[in-house]
DNA sequence: AAAAACCATTTGTCAGACATTTGAAGTTGT
DNA sequence: ACAACTTCAAATGTCTGACAAATGGTTTTT
């Protein structure tokens, strides 16, 4: 088992380049999933390192879920299947990181969420399943229950637009939203939700799931696309009750 | 400075713990970005660990960006923007792996691909700039010529749909699908293009063009239903012809 | 006052050692 | 012959101590 060293070497950062040179490794097919890579002594001969060297390239690639390792007798460093749940969890943190440190505002990472929901709610009224679609009137009946708490009701309002992104049964189009969906909550956590509100989100909510278990994929567009205004709508006046409280700066 | 500790240590690797604590600071904003890190002597007191281990949960925070290092009297470990050049970079790898390694089918990959880009193309009709229109002309331009490897073709088709995807100015819609469209191609590539399939590929792509330079977004929409449709159907005589030359097995 | 030399701080790397885990080979008892 | 136990070797996890290299600030010299 060879690796490639990258041509130009103008990174003095030992531990990356060989991190990059296994990583390319795994990309391009030379070590497939479930491979044991060398040990560490091995990987030491190799590159002519020493093995904290060694171990903190392996760290980083751990770090990306890339590698998992395993102590003992037949253990070792093995390459990770990367498995849609584990994208998900890097999908979100880095959607969320992004959304709170480039301060994106409101009206935009909404404009992204639901445009991309948009996109599956047609196959979603065509491919729900009965149990998808059984989660959803689930989430509308806890939502519509009184005395829940502004987490509670958004956590709900998370999982009924995960059950119809699910529904279009396309796992590539459910990990890229779980993203998008997951990383706007804190962002909806900021709006406080009154009772109207809620019954207004509610009704729309209902109007979805109804459009989508006649399998009226237009009618689903619309309503999505009534609860996208909506949404805006609400956190304008949010925006407006907070500058009146604070006139000036 | 403090940081946590979970409550549950059923996590025996030390490195990743304190990665994770540190991780934890970022995300809930008790560290800022460009604030410096404790130096590696005195993350060592604080979590009562040797260099190495600290290094290595350096390591991991490294590999994510979320950290970078600069040696020296005054440099440190200093938490990252996470800018939206990285989070493309992260994106793409993550869902490369995924689609290589998950063995997503054509099919599967180009819907999701495909519906989230017709999520984007009635907002590009409305806003995008004359330069991006102007790159997607370019674009269609370098692809109508011949001689063209089948790797350049697919680079320049991936050209075209950045721009098109761009045209929609909502940064975060383009991060989101700057992982699907790249992620795509390598799949596109195993695709051979031939002279008459280019034309009809060229020919979408200009209908798209003339929609959104219209600002008619329906018409871009239907556009690139077409352009999806004849995708697959590319596709599907790919696996034929490739059925017919292997029969058995 | 400007330039050079020096220094303290911090990360990057190395060598060697010990601890811990874990599967496999060997041993023993029935 | 088979099962249970013991021992062992390989591998990762961690620690100690040290030196190298980079870099900004400080002091000295011109």
């Amino acid at each position: 088992m060879v690796f490639m060293k990258t041509d130009l070497e103008m990174d003095r950062d030992l531990s990356k380049q060989i991190a990059d040179a296994i990583r390319n490794s795994i990309i391009d097919g030379g070590l497939i999933v479930d491979q044991r890579l060398p040990s560490e002594a091995e990987l030491c001969d190799q590159f002519g390192v020493s093995r904290p060297t060694v171990r903190e390239a392996l760290k980083r690639l751990a770090a990306q879920n890339l590698i998992r390792t395993q102590r003992g007798a037949t253990g070792g460093a093995f390459v990770n299947r990367m498995s849609f749940e584990e994208a998900y969890g890097q999908q979100i943190t880095t959607s969320t990181l992004l959304l709170s440190m480039n301060e994106v505002d409101f009206e935009t990472a909404c404009e992204a969420r639901y445009a991309m929901e948009r996109a599956c709610v047609a196959l979603s009224a065509q491919r729900r399943t009965a149990d998808q679609l059984a989660t959803m009137r689930a989430e509308i009946h806890r939502q519509s229950q009184p005395g829940l708490t502004d987490e509670a009701f958004c956590a709900s309002d998370v999982a009924f637009h995960r059950a119809l992104v699910d529904g279009a049964g396309n796992p590539v189009l459910s990990y890229q939203l779980a993203g998008a969906v997951e990383a706007t909550q804190p962002l909806m956590n900021m709006i406080t939700f009154s009772a109207r509100s809620r019954e207004a989100i509610v009704a729309l909510h209902g109007r979805i799931a109804d459009a989508i278990e006649a399998g009226d994929g237009g009618a689903a567009d619309v309503a999505l696309a009534d609860l996208s205004t909506y949404t805006l709508t609400l956190a304008e006046q949010v925006r407006a009750a907070r500058a009146a409280r604070l006139p000036q700066n």
